[in-house]
DNA sequence: TAGGTCACG
DNA sequence: ACGTACGTGACCTAG
């Protein structure tokens, strides 16, 4: 066999997945993200290194020798959270039941085993890597020993790996020296101190220049800064001791037996039920084969094509309490799943005289007594005409409520989450591919599942909302609002696509001509698309002066390049260039590719999408149709009522704000909503102790900075960075800010506190977002979760009020038997065409229902246009 | 598929 | 010292 060796670092590896993901547990409610992130990590590792062998160390809890050095030695540390402290038996009887070798020796810690064991291994010739989330296994690399280590990114994990010349390269320093470096900069998590002044950047330039600690500090006079020069006297012994806690082992006596660190009995009977007791089905998904957990389902589905037998279906459904359900509509593949009971279920195929409109005329009937549970009510609202009148529950809008972080609700996501079952996904039946057109097993399965899933969690569901005090939000507001959206996507928005095909052409012409201008101004043809050639041009070519980096190569955003404005003419031609090229790409050429055969474009609005509760559109996204520059704001002339209507537009004046001033109940925020029209300028008045006609448009511009910075969870960096001031000046304004209004400030503190106690924050109406970033040891993460924190109840109740506005002007039009129609949310707007000789009604009835859709402490104010394009109605 | 950029609230 | 304003989606390039 090759040899080649996976070591790990098994306690750094646990607890940096239990920091890195997000809790999970198991139907038992068993903790298990630490284990999941430790076996996700090892697998990618193995996938990747294809080592024949493996072992993984362990700490034992028994005293080491730098106890008895060191009486203070992780004497002080924090426990270990009992939620980790949990899943330390597990994976290490889950790695016992894979046959992996584990290791740990008493009076020793997992990194002089792994130190030990490692040189032993080069020594015999075998290629190694160490597996860790501790950075001072560094010191252990060599030119044939690798360290690993995880960095879990948003998109997932990706591995630094070190060999001594990439320590070298990264810290100045070589392994060996890398202790001497740890001695000086302390490790606040280990408990190791270090020499007071000294950081990383300080200590790597010293131990590079003398090496090691002990003749840095025959040098000391030598030293700069002279702080580092001084204190490194004083805490000389002090990091003599350091160096001694944080050197590893090489020859603790630990002896691998390598014929049992072999990586290939990992996949067995044994290990198979732990994965499965585990509930990751991903890892399950290596054994191969068909995973089923949840145990024959293609067994309990009756196909059924004949019109009698269908009829006998719905005379049965009619006796259940509910029934899953849920239509099918793919090329050869049409029907609908019907769930009587977890044995029996139903796959009705559109067939003869069993068509569409058949079933849903059987089906609008059957719910008119028995409640149908969907996994996605919006699609059948449309497909089968369902109004409120017919009984529904919608299994992805409750599991969103629930946990609004996940990025999807299907039916295998609801049986993990809810059910606790295993059951494959559509991709793990059939790949990328399309539905079988037969009546095979495989797609029994499917069919089964979508409507026997939904219809088993229904009640687990209902009872998850009743916990969280969720249950009248669902109800009153997120159920009844599925069908609103689907109303909206019905009607859709008119689109004159001859003038939008014009505008397209005209930008086209203008971006041709900018594109030969910038050539010529940078002497060669380039993709000015491309930021990477871009940054070429302008940084190296242009010698400009570049400002910020990103992670491949310099910024060309908007903002760095403003600031170049006056350095080269070419900087102005790129911006325009910019401007004009996302009008045509995105809005002009992007638009006309959604325009319906109605002339209409028909886009879609999810409700299972955004972490506070907005809506979010897609196909297209006509929520960002632009209006703050002139030139596209002109795109909305080719939103146009049909004739004989107009659009009423209505939008919420600083509703954030106003939701802000209720929620703090702050007196002086409150009576300045009472009072002023102009609330940025009434800040301003207060902040700077100012009258309110004395406010200059420098304070009413930083009032109103202020206040975005407010509803954002204020940050003295970040107001500091949008109004171009220092942070200091930035705290400045954020200290008289709350000294005015401090009971803002006081609800914003008491938000963090709940949220960082419950683990959610919560809105008015009881939505709740999870924010696991607050339990990050990481400051940057953490600091997140508290703007989160802050931002997510504010953000979160606009949402829902808005939401609740849409359900009762919609209501209201259909009361009063009108033709207008509600076709857009846009987040604080709403857009409604409207029957001209309804106008006038209509106005009153989103004056009324905005109003009133929630009762705060100040009143909820709107602006209100009418136009005969979007244009005109803004 | 990820990162950069930019459109909106 | 860390590295940031909150929430989205689409398009483009580059690997």
């Amino acid at each position: 066999m090759e040899k080649k060796i996976v070591l790990i670092d098994g306690h750094s590896l646990l607890n940096r997945a239990f920091y890195g993901i997000p809790d999970l547990s198991n139907s038992e409610g068993m903790h298990t993200n630490a284990v999941y992130g430790f076996l996700n990590v090892m697998f990618k590792i193995l996938d990747e290194e294809k080592a024949p062998y493996l072992a993984v160390a362990f700490d034992l809890s028994a005293p080491t020798f730098r106890h008895k050095m060191f009486e203070g030695y992780k004497g002080t540390r924090k426990p270990m959270p009992e939620e980790l402290r949990s899943q330390v038996p597990v994976i290490q009887e889950v790695l016992q039941a894979m046959q992996i070798e584990t290791m740990s020796m008493e009076g020793y810690e997992a990194d002089d085993i792994l130190g030990t064991v490692s040189r032993q291994c080069e020594a015999e010739g075998f290629e190694v890597s160490i597996l860790s989330g501790d950075r001072d296994l560094l010191q252990l690399a060599t030119d044939k020993i690798k360290i690993r280590i995880p960095k879990t990114k948003m998109s997932g994990t990706e591995v630094e790996d070190y060999y001594a010349k990439e320590v070298e390269a990264k810290y100045g320093v070589t392994p060996k020296e890398f202790i001497d470096m740890k001695a000086l900069m302390g490790d606040a998590s280990d408990n190791i101190p270090g020499v007071p002044g000294i950081g990383e950047k300080t200590a790597s330039k010293i131990i590079s220049a003398y090496h090691s600690i002990e003749n840095a500090y025959a040098h000391a006079d030598e030293i700069k800064p002279k702080k580092a020069s001084e204190n490194l006297k004083t805490y000389y012994e002090q990091a003599q001791m350091s160096k001694t806690l944080a050197a590893i082992n090489t020859d603790c006596g630990y002896v691998l037996d390598i014929q049992k660190a072999t990586a290939d009995h990992m996949y067995n009977e044994a290990s198979y039920q732990w994965f499965k007791r585990l509930e990751f089905k991903n890892i399950l998904n290596r054994f191969g084969g068909d995973v089923q957990v949840h145990d024959d389902v293609a067994g309990k589905v009756t196909i059924v094509y004949e019109l009698a037998d269908t009829a006998e279906v719905f005379n049965k459904a009619a006796k259940c309490e509910s029934v899953g359900l849920h239509y099918i509509s793919e090329p050869g593949s049409e029907g609908l799943s019907l769930c009587l009971s977890e044995k029996e279920i139903y796959f009705i195929r559109c067939h003869g005289f069993v068509k569409k409109d058949y079933l849903a005329g059987e089906v609008r009937a059957l719910l008119s007594k028995t409640k149908g549970v969907f996994l996605n009510l919006k699609p059948h609202v449309g497909l089968f005409g369902l109004t409120e009148q017919e009984k529904a529950f919608d299994a992805s809008v409750a599991a969103y409520l629930l946990n609004p972080l996940k990025d999807s609700y299907d039916y295998d996501d609801i049986a993990r989450d809810y059910l606790g079952l295993t059951v494959p996904s559509r991709t793990d039946l059939f790949g990328k591919g399309e539905l079988p057109q037969d009546d095979s097993d495989l797609f029994k399965r499917y069919s089964g599942y979508l409507s026997l899933v939904p219809y088993m969690a229904m009640p687990i569901l209902n009872q998850a909302l009743e916990e969280t005090q969720m249950k009248t939000l669902y109800d009153t507001i997120e159920l009844p609002l599925v069908y609103v959206l689907e109303d909206m996507e019905k009607f859709g928005i008119k689109v004159q696509k001859e003038a939008l095909h014009e505008y397209g052409q005209q930008l086209g012409a203008q971006i041709k001509s900018l594109e030969a201008s910038i050539y010529q101004l940078a002497g060669e043809t380039f993709n000015i698309n491309s930021p990477k050639q871009l940054g070429v041009i302008l940084f190296e070519k242009l010698k400009l002066p570049y400002g910020k980096k990103t992670k491949t190569g310099y910024s060309t955003s908007a903002e760095v390049l403003e600031k170049l404005k006056g350095e080269d003419p070419i900087i102005k031609l790129v911006l325009e260039y910019r401007q004009l090229t996302k009008l045509k790409s995105t809005y002009a050429d992007g638009l006309e590719g959604f325009i319906s055969s109605d002339h209409r474009i028909h886009g879609k609005f999810n409700q299972t999408i955004t972490a506070t509760g907005r809506i979010s559109s897609t196909e297209p996204n006509l929520q960002n149709i632009p209006i703050r520059m002139e030139l596209g704001r002109l795109i909305r002339k080719v939103f146009v009522p049909e004739d004989g209507y107009v659009f009423v537009d209505a939008d919420y004046s600083q509703i954030e704000l106003r939701v802000l001033a209720h929620m703090s109940g702050d007196e002086a925020l409150i009576q300045a909503y009472k009072e002023a029209m102009d609330i940025h300028r009434m800040t301003a008045s207060q902040v700077f102790h100012t009258p309110f006609d004395q406010v200059t448009d420098e304070m009413r511009r930083n009032a109103k900075a202020v206040n975005f910075g407010i509803v954002y969870g204020i940050s003295s960096f970040g107001l500091s960075q949008d109004l171009s001031i220092t942070r200091k000046e930035a705290q400045n304004y954020i200290q008289k800010y709350f000294k005015t209004y401090p009971k803002v400030k006081s609800f914003l503190d008491q938000a963090v506190e709940n949220a960082k106690n419950q683990g959610y924050s919560v809105t008015m109406f009881s939505r709740r977002r999870p924010i696991p970033e607050l339990q990050s040891k990481n400051f940057a993460q953490r600091s997140f979760g508290e703007r989160i924190a802050m931002n997510s109840p504010i953000q979160g109740t606009a949402a829902d009020i808005i939401k609740i506005a849409m359900i009762n002007v919609s209501r209201a039009l259909k009361a009063k038997n009108l033709k207008s129609k509600l076709i857009l949310q846009v987040h604080d707007e709403l857009l409604i065409e409207a029957w001209e000789s309804e106008t006038g009604t209509v106005i009153e009835i989103l004056d009324r229902e905005m109003k009133r859709a929630a009762a705060l402490a100040v009143p909820l104010e709107i602006d209100v246009h009418t136009g005969h394009n979007w244009y005109e109605a803004k």
